[in-house]
DNA sequence: CCGATTTCCATAACGTGATATATATCTAGT
DNA sequence: ACTAGATATATATCACGTTATGGAAATCGG
């Protein structure tokens, strides 16, 4: 029986293979930052993160800032709100849009996590990545910004149109 | 305005970033897929290169095979069958497993795509990834494994535990 | 041979991403 | 000042992954 197929099938499932991993990696995060009595859920830390390094922002600067899409933020935020984490108001220059700031609790929260969480994933990823040649990180990094500058849309253009010359 | 607080975060949040591109090459494959008159859903495809190349599965050996939970193979194969990409039927020998195979309409699209689509996609995610230094590919095999193996969760294990000694 | 256990699959409920559309508010042009 | 369009957010719906749970069928032990 073949163990793992969508590996073998070279760079075609490369983008379902990078996709697994990371949601593998997350949720052994969360499962770790569980025991640690951090009961936020994974959605919600890189906000608690972002308003915690960057301070008060509206809902579309941190879709923005995520690079997730604004309802998505709309609805995590409305939990964490729920959650006690944020709080939220009308911004005074604008009544559309909405201003999140951490809320005591949640800013008590991100401290430690700063100091005591947060840095432990860290070099435990950096670790597991470390060994690696070149650096992976960087790699990530080149990949995304191709990605978001259409150089894969662009490629499959090119190649297909190439092969069909030849056919 | 940080454009991109994620990548900013370095390791803490690698697996938020391999799901993201891993989820923008899923989208950037399938909208190009349907500009080439394929309108298999992305979610479907590794099942049908999976059946097209190793032949009928159960359902239980599909979950194996990719990686996936059972439930999730369940509701694929429902999805394929009412799409007329897939037939199943109850196995003779045990009446439990349900047998899995390519209809007629299946196995052409899956034989044009072997031809015609995913050497495209190869090619042109291969030419993504090629410039860099090592081989992403081995890269993102060895972390599969070590995240496959627990290495993640005996690395936090570890450090959180060094780190609690010298507080 | 019968009852307990195991195996395979389906269903349900949930989490978290996406898109599409509606609503409220602001701004600019006449 | 009034209206048209742009902008910020909320809501609804869908896609696709997970875990939990239960029923049907096979297997194992006395």
């Amino acid at each position: 029986m073949v163990e793992d197929f969508v590996a073998s099938f070279g760079h075609t499932a490369l983008g379902t293979r990078l996709k697994r991993s990371g949601m593998a990696m997350q949720a052994v995060a969360q499962k770790w930052l569980q025991t640690q009595g951090c009961e936020l859920p994974s959605a919600q830390m890189p906000v608690l993160a972002a308003l915690h390094f960057h301070g008060p922002r509206s809902t579309g600067e941190l879709a923005q800032m995520l690079v997730i899409a604004q309802p998505g933020v709309s609805r995590l935020i409305d939990q964490m709100e729920k959650g006690g984490w944020v709080v939220s108001s009308v911004a005074d220059a604008d009544r559309r849009v909405r201003r999140i700031a951490l809320s005591d609790t949640g800013e008590a929260l991100a401290t430690r996590a700063a100091e005591a969480l947060w840095p432990v994933i860290d070099a435990a990823v950096t670790e597991l990545c470390g060994e690696f040649e070149g650096s992976f990180i960087d790699q990530i990094s080149a990949l995304e910004d191709r990605l978001a500058s259409g150089a894969l849309e662009a490629r499959l253009e090119e190649i297909s149109k190439a092969r069909e010359q030849t056919s």
